[in-house]
DNA sequence: CAATGATGCACAATCGATGGAGCAAATTGC
DNA sequence: GCAATTTGCTCCATCGATTGTGCATCATTG
């Protein structure tokens, strides 16, 4: 049972079963049959391999096979929902087609990307998924340099096949649920706010496109000063609301579970007012419904994202137009005790 | 820079730059001065490299090297702040160190923790921690007999050195907290109910020893009936607590923030009674601040947990007793709104 | 000018698993 | 009883990178 320092290999089970290395490593990938050994080795062999804890050494294995299974997975960070089960569902459908999924976080750092992209690479990854990259292309363009199938999700490039959701079309519905809400609510018609994300990502910029769209379909102006796309953290949202103090109706479109919280923050430090504030945000939460002044949230379709970048693994003619994931909108119900 | 469909080796690179494969690997490992390579040669084969849009083939380069870099980890599930931030921070702490991280999430699942291991051994991983798994000993057992360092965290294994948050302590004092609010707020004095988890778990164990030591303290009897460690989802949480209708003072130890979830769900649809429940749990979320009736929260020092862990690898002499963690007792303010 | 040392590189074995080719022994057919 | 077939294995080249060894070539020294 105990091995020391060095590994099992299949020369050692050879040893011990008195037989050639090449009858071991055919009974222990399942080729046996097809390779006429007898079921009394095999039998022998598989008991041997057990016993001495042995472990194929994939790196040899796939050397000889030039077949890796790898299929890598970039993801910028595990501190919401979103990104925690895409990198969960991804290996579960990745385990379930015989891939090895490896799945990487990246802090939303470039470099760190790309280097991670890179070290994929190195290990022979057969396909790469870079969600919500800060700069797909770039890594897209690596990968294609490399002979590797790269495929963008949540955040569309043009060297590769992307999957991302309908921001635009949730956004709108989104912002005509608030809109709505603020009017039932609290007979007020905006326009709202636009808190958090970053202008330059384009998600961001296509959720603002369907947030005033659907101002612009109600006739209503949106003064520049409403958006406060100030970037991903819930500090800089609440910094940025904070000269905020409601003495009449305000809504709020929230664009990331992170930035409400920086909301919430805000929200929950008023000191009067916050019966007349009103928000939605585009990504959810669990807990978000249980937030007073909370209307509603977009929920991405993750399984469906996954399924249609599953569909592309391994096509070649992947198309080259991103492909449109609608939202589900999970509206609240109305609270009457704020 | 196209590839038809293999990908790039030393030797196509030693053709291209009329070299030896030796010299090109030593230029592209760094150890062309060791070997005396001249810089024109260096170069030479570094620009065709780039070119090429070469990377190594770490699969044959570990094969001959018989070191991996490999740290492996396996995590239960994403769908927690605690675990994201585990593999969040072990994934840059673990590239600090020089490792390259692969980091699986097994669902809870015995056998998918399991095979997930044995996988990650075949890959050669130098190092495996088990966070939260169900059968530690199985994993570390494997691990040994396949020479291959294994560490628990979350959850104490015997045949593995293991890190853990000190569990007794953080709910005795998370108890504290909850039955001293009871006090203020509601002139109450429990005792509470304890929501949540397995008891056949260690860490539902020794929250619940720490629970009811600190009832013991104060002198208060807790029946059988206020034990309510139903599993680890939000609908069995909420499921136990249905029939409860407070109409006196109620407080809860909830086990998990998955188990606060039906908490929360039972407590937004009660019709009244609401304003005499208090509740405290184990485990951090963000949003809990703005729970109405959530007193507090322990937050787990994860960044202390792989700093241990982190310690340890490596190392042969490594101490069997588990090393407690503490934890952080996150009190919120009193909410007079309620 | 021969001996010595330094420089710059190539050769070939090696890591562990795989699979085509091939060979002896056992079995079958006539 | 001998050829033909089948059974049950072994041998060996191979995947790509690494590295100890060795061999020219050139510079230096006395």
């Amino acid at each position: 049972m105990e091995k020391g320092t060095k590994r099992t290999t299949i020369y050692d089970l050879a040893k011990l079963a008195d037989a050639s290395p090449s009858a071991v490593s055919s009974v222990l990938n399942g080729t046996w049959e097809k390779r006429r050994i007898s079921k009394k080795l095999a039998a022998r062999v598989m008991k041997i391999a057990e016993e001495q804890g042995y472990a194929v050494n994939v790196q040899a294995s796939l050397l000889r096979r030039e077949r890796s299974n790898i299929v890598g997975m970039i993801v910028p960070k595990y501190d919401n929902r979103y990104f925690g089960e895409i990198a969960e569902q991804f290996e579960v459908m990745a385990r379930a087609k015989g891939f090895f999924p490896v799945v990487t976080c990246t802090q939303r750092d470039p470099e760190l990307e790309f280097e991670a992209a890179k070290e994929l690479i190195s290990y022979q990854a057969e396909c790469l998924i870079s969600t919500g990259a800060t700069d797909p292309d770039r890594i897209s363009a690596f990968c294609s340099a490399s002979g590797v199938q790269s495929i963008n999700l949540d955040l569309p490039g043009k060297n590769a096949p992307s999957v991302i959701s309908d921001n635009y079309s949730a956004a709108k519905d989104l912002t005509k649920l608030i809109l709505d809400r603020c009017e039932e609510e609290l007979s007020w018609s905006g326009p709202l706010r636009f808190v958090g994300g970053r202008l330059a990502d384009h998600n961001t910029a296509a959720r603002l496109e369907g947030f005033l769209s659907e101002h612009s379909d109600r006739g209503i102006a949106v003064p520049d000063s409403y958006i406060m796309a100030t970037g991903y953290s819930a500090g800089k949202a609440a910094t940025a609301l904070d000269s905020l103090r409601p003495d009449e109706p305000t809504g709020l479109f929230v664009n990331s579970t992170i930035s409400l919280e920086g909301v919430v923050r805000w929200y929950s430090q008023l000191h009067s007012g916050a019966e007349l504030v009103r928000y939605g945000c585009f990504d959810w939460d669990p807990f978000g419904t249980f937030l007073p002044g909370n209307v509603g949230m977009v929920e991405q379709d993750v399984t469906m994202m996954l399924n249609k970048a599953f569909e592309v693994i391994g096509k070649v003619d992947a198309p080259t137009e991103p492909i449109l994931v609608p939202c589900r909108l999970r509206a609240f119900p109305i609270n009457l005790e704020i």
